[in-house]
DNA sequence: TCAAAAGTGTTTGTGGTACACCCATGG
DNA sequence: CCATGGGTGTACCACAAACACTTTTGA
């Protein structure tokens, strides 16, 4: 028997890429599939949803069951493909969720069953979820161009050289310091602190988030 | 009782937002809807998915089932707004589709149960439907930023001036010509033919979407 | 010959990119 | 005093925006 309802409905849950910055790099949090038909895999962390709550929330508390706080939360796309689950028609609405480092423990488990992979260096995933991870790096790179989301990967405080290896990490290409920080001060969606921090060499400025500063800005148009 | 099967699967739909250009304007396809809770309001055409199927055949036979054909679909978002249906949990996959104005005859049923309706001149909607149009309409205008897609609300062969009004209806907002024409040129989407169109004054050139034309551009980077 | 729409270039400003050196601190 | 990372300005180029007149056809 199939893993549809008698009533014809099919099996829907809520699957989550939560990504984070950790050992310089842009990292996926995975578990180990606990069940069939992919158990031993390593999946992205999925759930039926809710009752009477939106998805989102479904997807929050995915992620606090895992530890994580304060996340910023974004719907990529249900995958209704037909054949994604060998037990039946299964809908998953995926979501994109960006943690910061200090949030970033996995505690809902044996750290062999619950882990972050650098995304560079991905294990064979359960079902169709390298398609779903791939789709919400996608995703991640094309909005980092145009709206302030990498902040969320970010601590509170940061410096500018972080911020920018961060850009790095998730876009994967080097960066111009000069240009990058000109165009990331000119944008007024960061503000000065008076503290510094930085390991070492020269102390770095810190700077914070203000707090006006979810700002999208329009793409450049091609076809005019 | 509620919509929710016992097995505590919620009811899930394809929900299509249909756009065609017809009179001069952008308009979405709308059908009265026929049964409770929503009996009489104008809603999006809807329908459960189909089995076996990937959701976009769901989404695409939808839309055939009122004449339209060839149209270009793209997947928009779930909407699972635990509030969204008074007769319980019901998430709906939603999808944008546009249609050009030579298959966009409703043809399923009585004029005064499926219309065309400006976007500028809705009615009441059921339901969410009102936030999907709305959803459906910003994706629409900004991807016709960056991608070709605008060219799947144009016939086959459409002139410079016919494209120029497309976009102008769709942005809301006129486009200086010249540079219009210069960019969509430059851009090396489109290709001329021998034909001529136009209804009065000078008959104008043909053109054809050229088959290698599907490209996506780079959005500006604010962020570098 | 007139009405109606097609078609065509140039100038000016803004924003992107490339690029190299001095500064402050801790060890 | 030296190693490490922090911080700064300019010159060039490409693309976007503004703008008005001539051409072709059908009635």
């Amino acid at each position: 028997m199939g893993r549809q309802s008698g009533s014809g409905h099919p099996a829907i849950t809520v699957d989550v890429v939560a990504f984070t910055l950790l050992e310089d790099d842009l990292q996926a949090l995975l578990i180990r599939s606990q069940a069939p038909p992919s158990k031993g895999r390593w999946a992205i962390p999925s759930a039926r949803i809710r009752d009477g709550e939106p998805l989102e929330t479904t997807a929050r508390c995915i992620l606090e069951g895992y530890g994580a706080q304060d996340m910023y939360l974004e719907q990529l796309c249900a995958f209704g493909n037909a054949w994604r689950d060998p037990r039946g028609r299964a809908v998953a609405v995926a979501y994109l969720a960006l943690v910061t480092a200090t949030s970033a423990t996995p505690a809902g488990g044996d750290a062999s069953d619950v882990r972050w992979w650098s995304i560079y260096k991905l294990p064979p995933l359960a079902l169709d979820h390298a398609q779903i991870l791939d789709f919400a790096l996608q995703r991640l790179r094309n909005k980092l161009e145009y709206t302030a989301v990498g902040f969320r990967l970010l601590p509170p405080a940061f410096t500018l050289t972080e911020t920018q290896r961060a850009y790095e990490v998730v876009l994967g290409s080097p960066l111009d310091k000069r240009n990058f920080r000109r165009r990331i001060l000119e944008a007024g969606i960061i503000g000065e602190t008076r503290q510094r921090g930085g390991s070492r060499g020269r102390p770095a400025r810190l700077y914070r988030l203000r707090d006006d500063a979810m700002i999208e800005t329009k793409a450049r148009r091609l076809f005019p």
